[in-house]
DNA sequence: AGCACGCCGACT
DNA sequence: GTCGGCGTGCTC
C-alpha cells in the first residue's frame, strides 16, 4: 500500500511513501513521520491511500505512524483542500497553519565529534575548524545554528561540512518532541517506606533551622502526613511556599539533605475549571424578537446576518443560541477578532457555560493549543469554542453553529504568510460541511455581507435599539482647520472636545481618545538637511519608539538607536514629529493635569496580561482618560464613558483604495459606539480637516443603511466587490528591475485573456519589504464568472511564462479576496 | 523550506 | 589555477 502525504512545506503536490508491513492502522488523516530529501524528517498527513506504486521514481517508506487514531477528523482535509483551491496556495501551507507546532515534530540535525577520528587529522584543520571541534568536545552535540551562534563564525556551515568529510564530526537526525504537558513541582517526604521513626529522624535533621522546621511542619499539615496507602502524600511546591513563607532555596536545601523529594508532575490544564453554570440573563423584548427571527431565518438559510447597533446586546442573543445548540449535543464555534478576546467576554461565557467553554488564540502558548486541540479531538460532547481566526481549523465533531462576531473586521483575513484565508468565509464553508448554520454579527456589516443579506442570499435580522433604552451617542464633526485658524486648538485637542472632556470629568465620567495608528506614528527628521531615517531593507520610514529610544521598522523589525547627530550633515538638529499615543497621552495629561491618563497601544500591550490590566484599570475607574489605537474600539464595554474623541480622522478617511469608505465608516461608528453605553447620553467628537466628507454625514446620523446605499452604488459603477471578485497577484524579487519587468510581462499575458479586468502592475503601498522588491497586479473578475476557470487560466499563463528568467527568479503569490 | 549541484569572480 | 559566492532545481 502507498500513501499520499501532505508535508508542512509550501509545495503544491503531495508525496508518495510506501506503507511498511505492520502499519495497517494507517488511515486518511493519520500523522506520519517521513524522511524528505537527504536527511530531514517531517510530520506529514496522509491525504490518500492507494494500492499501486507510482511510476517513474522510487519511494521511501513511512518511518513511523505517530498516532493510533488520526488527529484530524472528517471533514477537515476537505476544508484544507477548499482553502488551498480557493485561496490559491499549497496544501502544505494550509496544514502548517492549521495544526499547532507541538503536533508537528520534525527532525533537527545534530553534529557531534566522531569518537574514533584520527587524532592526526586535527593538525590539518584551520583555526576556525579547530574552534568548532573543541566546542563540540565540550558540548557533546550541537545543532548547526547553535554552532553558528556560539562560535560566531559566519561560514560555520561550510566548515562543518569539511569536518564531516574529514571524519572529524558526525551528524545524526534527532526528532524533537516539542509538546510539553503542563507540569507543576511536587514535594514529598523522602521516606520510601513511610515509617514513623523516619519522620522523627527527619524532624531531628531540621532542629537547628527554624525555617526548615517550619517547612516540614507546613508540609505535614498540608499533606495530612501519610495517605491511605501508607505513602507520604505529595504537596505542590507552590502551596508549601505560600503556606509557610519559606523560600524555594530552603526547600532545595532540604532536598539536598534528603528530607524532601521534588519531582514534576503533569497536570490537566482543564481540571480547575468550574463545572457549575449560571443562568443567562433574560432577553429584552427586542432581543427576544431578534432571537426568534434568527431561528426563523435559519429554516431556509444557511447563513444569517444579525445587524445590531453597538450596545444592543448581541452577546446575550448568541448565548441563548449557544445554549440551545449545546443542549442538542452539538458543538459551537464562536469566532471573534483576535483583539476582542478579552476576559470581559471570556468571563461572561465562562459563567454561563463553565467547563464546556474552550478558548483558542494566538497569545496561547503552543502547548496550550495542543491541549485544546486534543480536548476537542477526544470529545464527542457538546463544546463551545471561543477563538480567533485559526480556530476554524480545530477538529470539530457535530458542529451545529458558527458565530462570527464583528464579521466586518479586516483582521479575519490573514495577509501574510500563506494561507491568505478569510476566517469568516472559511467558517461558512466549514459550517456547511458539517450541516451547521452560520450567524454573522455586526453593528456595521461589511458591504459585501449586507448586499448578500438584502438580496436574500443570507437571512437578515436587525436590532436597532440599544439595550435598556440607552441612546446612540451624539456625533459632532470638528473642523480642525477652522479651530487652528481661530486659535482654539494649538495641539491635538479642539476646543469642543476639551470642554466636553472637562465637563465629563467633573461629573465623574470617563473619556476615550482614539488615534488611528496608520500615518501617525512618530517619525524623525533632521531640521537642517531634511534627512529621515529609512529602513535598510524596506521602503518605509522608521518609527520612533520612545520607551526604548530606538528607531524601528514596522515591516521587518529592523531597529537602530536614535542617532544623536544627523548621520547626513552631522548637525545636532534631529527632531521627532507626529503623534504617537505616547505623545498624545502626555499632551492630554498636560490639559487635564489632575486626571489620570492611561494609554493602550501595541507597545503597552505586548505581553499577555497587560492588555487586560489596562482594561480593568479603566473599567474600574482607576483611570479617567484612556488614549489608544484601534484596540480601544473593539467591543469593549465601559459603562462610564460619555466622551469619545477621534483625534484625527483624516488618515482614516483618505486611504486610497476601494474599501476606504467602508473602513472609515466602520471604524468611526465602532469608536462612537464606545460612548454612552449605559443611560447617560454619550458624545463623540470627530476631528478632521475635511468636514465635508460624506462618510462623516452618515456617521453623524448613525445611518448605516444610508451609508450602505451610497457605497453599494459606487461599487456597482466601478465594478468592485460584491459585483466582482478581486485577486491580487504579487511578484517579489531581490532585483528591482527584474520584478518590474516580470510584472509587466505577466500583466501583458493576463491582458491577452482578461482584457480590462487586469489593473496594474503597480508598486504596492510598501514596495520593498525585507530586501524584497514587490509588484502587484490586480485582477477584477465579474462575480458571475467561474472562479475554477479563472484559476485554471492563471495557472496556464504562469506556466507559459515560467521559462523567462525574470519570472523564474521571482516569487509569485496570490491574495484572493483581499481586504 | 532545506539542501546539493553548478557556474562565474577574487584570491593562493 | 582554486575557493566560495549564490542562482536553480529537486525532494516521494
Amino acid at each position: 500500500m502507498y500513501a499520499e502525504v501532505i508535508l508542512p512545506l509550501p509545495l503544491y503536490s503531495t508525496f508518495t511513501y510506501s506503507v511498511p508491513e505492520g502499519m495497517e492502522n494507517i488511515g486518511i488523516g493519520s500523522r506520519v513521520l517521513v524522511q524528505f530529501g537527504k536527511r530531514k524528517f517531517y510530520t506529514g498527513i496522509v491525504a490518500a491511500l492507494r494500492p499501486d506504486p507510482p511510476a517513474g521514481y522510487e519511494v521511501k517508506p513511512i518511518s513511523t505512524l505517530l498516532d493510533a487514531d488520526p488527529i484530524i477528523r472528517y471533514p477537515q482535509l476537505k476544508l484544507w483542500q477548499w482553502i488551498a483551491d480557493y485561496y490559491l496556495c499549497a496544501p502544505g501551507d494550509v496544514y502548517k497553519a492549521a495544526i499547532p507546532t507541538g503536533l508537528k515534530p520534525e527532525s533537527t540535525t545534530f553534529i557531534s565529534l566522531n569518537p574514533d577520528f584520527d587524532e592526526d587529522a586535527l593538525d590539518s584543520l584551520n583555526e576556525d575548524e579547530r574552534r568548532i571541534a573543541s566546542l563540540l568536545a565540550e558540548e557533546k552535540k550541537l545543532s548547526l545554528t547553535d554552532i553558528q551562534t556560539r562560535t560566531e563564525i559566519p561560514k560555520a556551515t561550510a566548515l562543518v561540512k569539511n569536518l564531516l568529510e574529514d571524519g572529524v564530526v558526525m551528524v545524526a537526525e534527532t526528532i524533537i518532541e516539542k509538546y510539553r504537558p503542563k507540569t507543576i513541582k511536587m514535594v514529598k517526604l523522602a521516606l520510601p517506606d513511610g515509617n514513623i521513626e523516619g519522620v522523627h529522624r527527619l524532624l531531628d535533621l531540621t532542629n537547628r533551622s527554624p525555617k526548615q522546621q517550619r517547612a516540614l511542619m507546613g508540609y505535614l499539615e498540608l499533606s495530612r502526613y501519610i495517605n491511605a496507602d501508607g505513602e507520604p502524600d505529595e504537596v505542590p511546591r507552590e502551596n508549601l511556599i505560600k503556606r509557610t513563607g519559606v523560600t524555594p532555596g530552603i526547600i532545595k536545601t532540604m532536598v539536598d539533605k534528603g528530607i524532601f523529594e521534588i519531582y514534576k508532575k503533569s497536570i490537566n490544564r482543564f481540571s480547575d475549571l468550574q463545572k457549575d453554570t449560571a443562568e443567562i440573563p433574560e432577553l429584552s423584548a427586542a432581543q427576544k424578537r431578534a432571537h426568534g427571527e434568527i431561528i426563523e431565518r435559519f429554516r431556509d438559510h444557511q447563513v444569517c446576518l444579525l445587524h445590531g447597533v453597538t450596545g444592543s446586546g448581541k452577546t446575550e442573543i448568541y448565548s441563548h443560541l449557544i445554549r440551545q445548540m449545546l443542549d442538542a449535543g452539538r458543538q459551537v464555534l464562536y469566532l471573534v477578532p483576535e483583539i476582542s478576546l478579552t476576559t470581559q467576554l471570556t468571563d461572561r461565557l465562562r459563567r454561563t457555560f463553565g467547563d464546556r467553554l474552550l478558548v483558542y488564540h494566538s497569545k496561547f502558548s503552543d502547548n496550550e493549543r495542543v491541549d485544546v486541540w486534543r480536548r476537542v479531538l477526544g470529545s464527542h460532547e457538546s463544546l463551545l469554542i471561543l477563538g480567533a481566526r485559526s480556530s476554524v481549523f480545530l477538529p470539530f465533531h457535530r458542529l451545529g453553529l458558527v458565530i462570527v462576531d464583528e464579521e466586518h473586521e479586516a483582521s479575519y483575513k490573514q495577509y501574510d504568510p500563506a494561507p491568505r484565508y478569510n476566517a469568516r468565509d472559511t467558517a461558512m464553508v466549514l459550517a456547511s460541511m458539517h450541516g451547521a448554520k452560520t450567524l454573522l454579527g455586526s453593528a456595521t456589516p461589511a458591504v459585501d455581507t449586507y448586499y448578500k443579506a438584502v438580496n436574500g442570499k443570507y437571512g437578515l435580522v436587525t436590532l436597532s435599539e440599544r439595550f435598556e433604552g440607552a441612546r446612540l451617542p451624539e456625533v459632532e464633526i470638528v473642523d480642525m482647520k477652522d479651530q487652528r485658524k481661530r486659535k482654539l486648538a494649538d495641539g491635538i485637542l479642539s476646543q469642543p472636545l476639551k470642554q466636553a472632556t472637562e465637563e465629563a470629568m467633573e461629573k465623574g465620567q470617563q473619556a476615550l481618545m482614539f488615534q488611528n495608528r496608520r500615518g501617525f506614528a512618530p517619525f524623525v527628521v533632521c531640521k537642517t538637511c531634511g534627512w529621515t531615517p529609512k529602513c535598510t531593507n524596506c521602503d518605509v520610514s522608521l518609527v520612533y519608539h520612545k520607551h526604548s529610544d530606538t528607531l524601528r521598522c514596522h515591516y521587518c523589525g529592523f531597529a537602530m538607536p536614535l542617532p544623536a547627530l544627523c548621520p547626513a550633515c552631522q548637525e545636532n538638529s534631529i527632531e521627532i514629529y507626529g503623534y504617537g499615543t505616547e505623545r498624545i497621552a502626555e499632551e492630554v495629561h498636560g490639559y487635564f493635569a489632575s486626571r489620570r491618563v492611561g494609554r493602550m497601544d501595541l507597545d503597552t500591550t505586548r505581553n499577555k496580561d497587560s492588555y487586560q490590566e489596562i482594561i480593568e484599570d479603566f473599567s474600574s475607574h482607576n483611570m479617567d482618560i484612556l488614549v489608544g489605537t484601534q484596540m480601544v474600539t473593539k467591543g469593549l464595554d465601559f459603562g462610564k464613558v460619555t466622551v469619545v474623541g477621534v483625534l484625527n480622522a483624516d488618515s482614516i478617511l483618505n486611504f486610497p483604495d476601494f474599501r476606504s469608505n467602508e473602513r472609515a465608516f466602520n471604524m468611526l461608528e465602532q469608536v462612537a459606539g464606545r460612548a454612552g453605553r449605559r443611560s447617560d447620553l454619550g458624545k463623540v467628537f470627530i476631528q478632521t480637516t475635511d468636514p465635508q466628507s460624506h462618510v462623516l454625514d452618515f456617521v453623524k446620523a448613525h445611518n448605516y443603511n444610508g451609508f450602505y446605499e451610497s457605497e453599494i452604488e459606487s461599487r456597482r459603477k466601478l465594478l468592485y466587490p460584491p459585483f466582482s471578485r478581486i485577486i491580487n497577484i504579487y511578484l517579489k524579487n531581490k532585483n528591482s528591475r527584474d520584478v518590474d519587468e516580470a510584472a509587466i510581462l505577466f500583466s501583458q499575458a493576463l491582458r491577452a485573456t482578461f482584457g480590462p479586468r487586469v489593473l496594474g502592475p503597480e508598486k504596492p503601498f510598501v514596495s520593498r519589504v525585507a530586501t524584497w522588491y514587490l509588484q502587484c497586479i490586480m485582477l477584477k473578475i465579474e462575480a458571475s464568472a467561474s472562479m475554477t476557470k479563472v484559476k485554471h487560466i492563471l495557472r496556464t499563463i504562469y506556466e507559459s511564462l515560467a521559462r523567462d528568467p525574470r519570472i523564474k527568479s521571482s516569487i509569485l503569490y496570490y491574495d484572493v479576496d483581499p481586504v
